[in-house]
Parts: structure tokens; sequence; C-alpha cells
DNA sequence: TGGAAACCTTTAACCCACTTGAAGGTCAAG
DNA sequence: CTTGACCTTCAAGTGGGTTAAAGGTTTCCA
């Protein structure tokens, strides 16, 4: 990516990087930790300075995580060569996994919110016992004996 | 030998516990030191034991978190009594709320996922360069200035 | 009776994507 | 020369758990 957006330096305080990129400044520091940015050399000062480059690498990040990917996605993406087949083909690749991810939430969400909704739909406050909180544990008695075999699942 | 009498008074080990109730032995240590269930006393053996009330309570929990409620919601709910008046409206209370996030989070979720299908629709892999690559680099020079105030919402 | 297997205990670190805070170094302006 | 606005590092907290390590207890079977 860096090839295909040549920007010649600048040279930006950590502070003038984040209000740039619109990356808070600890953030920045955590993603190069991640290894999302390289670790430059500093200056005298131990100072950390970033080129118009790296802030464009951050907003390319921000853009990808308001898609709501993962870093890993990311760092995938970073890597990408914009005229690349086979760099085409996995972006195309990681966008259509992280598009299933979300579809999957989706109808997950979907199913909740319907129960949800029929479980609040049972009480109006009106009655001597609660049809919300006997329902629940009416579920809690219904419940599958056994856990749920997989973790709960991350909510993407 | 006493245990396992037919008719003896609940007292289950953590073990017996997690498979009854579906809530790992580690987990439920988990929820013990997050207040959700109490402290009770220990045997000799320092080993903690199970009501069956306890493995109620368990399900209780497991109830709700199916309906992706948090701990805190959950923590909410247990206090609540079925005939109180005033718990009930608590608990209409806590359901809406969180109906309410549900409702957001899908909302948010519906219009990435349009967001992620046009993207990729953008890009068949027929081309020299790629369009979703491309559109990315984009959004990142067109990405609004400042960070986005609040921080990233934890996806519930 | 003895030894292995199956249980239990605690503590700690890991996951994700950050944020917040403490304690201290550097630098420009007044 | 001091103030305060930056910068540095490291540590810990968030939520809802899981996994591992190291050790104690109990139960089963020959």
């Amino acid at each position: 990516m860096a090839d295909s957006y040549p920007y010649a330096t600048a040279g930006y305080k950590i502070g003038e990087a984040a209000t740039r990129s619109g990356v808070s400044a600890a953030n920045i520091r955590f993603y190069e930790k991640d290894q999302l940015l390289k670790t430059q050399a500093r200056g005298d000062n131990s100072y950390r300075m970033y080129s118009d480059g790296d802030i464009h690498r951050l907003r390319f990040i921000r853009a990808c995580r308001a898609l709501d990917m993962s870093l890993a996605e990311v760092r995938t993406l970073l890597r990408l060569d914009l005229n690349s087949k086979t760099d085409c083909a996995t972006a195309r690749g990681a966008l259509d996994e992280h598009l299933a991810h979300v579809r999957e939430r989706l109808n997950e969400l979907k199913a909740l919110e319907k129960d949800l909704k029929a479980l609040r739909g049972r009480c109006d406050g009106q009655d001597t016992t609660c049809h919300i909180i006997e329902a629940l544990h009416e579920r809690a008695n219904a419940m599958p004996k056994m856990a749920p075999t997989t973790t709960r699942k991350r909510h993407v």
C-alpha cells in the first residue's frame, strides 16, 4: 500500500498525527505495538514522528474499523497491492468473509429482537405477578441441560 | 455413599453443578467472584457445594445471557421479586432498554451490510486495479478529520 | 491397601481493541 | 526560571469469559 501512496515526508509529532488522522495518540502507540505501523527511528528527543503516508495509513485503518473489520483483517488489507490480481482476490475473499460474519450476527439479532419483543409484550404491569420475571424463571427450568458446546461468540 | 441416595438433599460439587446448569465450572467460579452467586461456607475439603436453588439461579443467568443481556442487567433481574409492582416496573424498564440496544445495533449492522455489499459489488477481479482496495484508500482520504468523539462501542 | 484417575483448589495469563492514569522527560513562551 | 503543553514508558482496567499450571482430595479398582 505504501507504494501506491507515495507521500513526501512531513514530520508530525504524535499529537498532530492524532488530529490529522482522527486516531488518538494512545491508539497510535497501540497500533505501533500491534505492528500495524512500522516502528521507525526516533530523533534525539525520542519523540515519534509521522509522515503524510503514515497519516493516510492511519486513516485507512480507521476506514476499515468503521466497517467493523478486526485488526487482523485490516492487517491483511494493509499488505495488499492495488494492482495485483492475487491481492485483489485476497481482498474480495476478506470482504466476503467479513460480510458473512455481519450477516450471521444480523440474523442472530433479528431472532433476538423478536424474542425480546414477545417477552416484553407479556407484561404491562397491571397484573399481580410480573410475567417477564416469571417467563425468565420458566425459561431457566426449560434450558437444555448441557452447556452449548461452543463458547459464546464474540459479538462482532 | 450417602451422596448417591435418591432423596438426598441437594449438595452438588461444582462439576455436577456445571453439568446440571450448563454453566462450566470455571464460569461458575467466575460468577461467584463477580457476585452473581453468593460465596457460601465451605466444608472440610474446601470444596464448593451447590443446592438446587443455586442450579436454578445458574440456569436463570444462562437464560438471560442467551438473550444477550450483560451481567449487570442479569444482576439487576436476579434481585427482583416476582410479585412486586415496582420490581416489575424495573424488569420492564430493563427489558425495554435492552431491546433498544439490540435495535440500535441491528440498525448499525443493516447499514453496514448495505455498505459492505456495495463495496463488494464494485470488484469482480477482472480489472487491472482492485476497486475494493481503491475504494478503501479513497475512503481513507475522505474520512472526517476529527476522531469520533466517542469511544468505539462494545458490540453487544 | 495402594496407586491411578478423576475430581477439586488457587492464581495467573490470554482474548479484543482500546482507554486511562501515574510518573517522569522535553521544549517553547513569558 | 518557571509554567504548562507536549512527549515518553509502563501498568491496569474494560466484558465475559477460557485455558493452563501447580497442587490438594476423593474415589475407584485390583
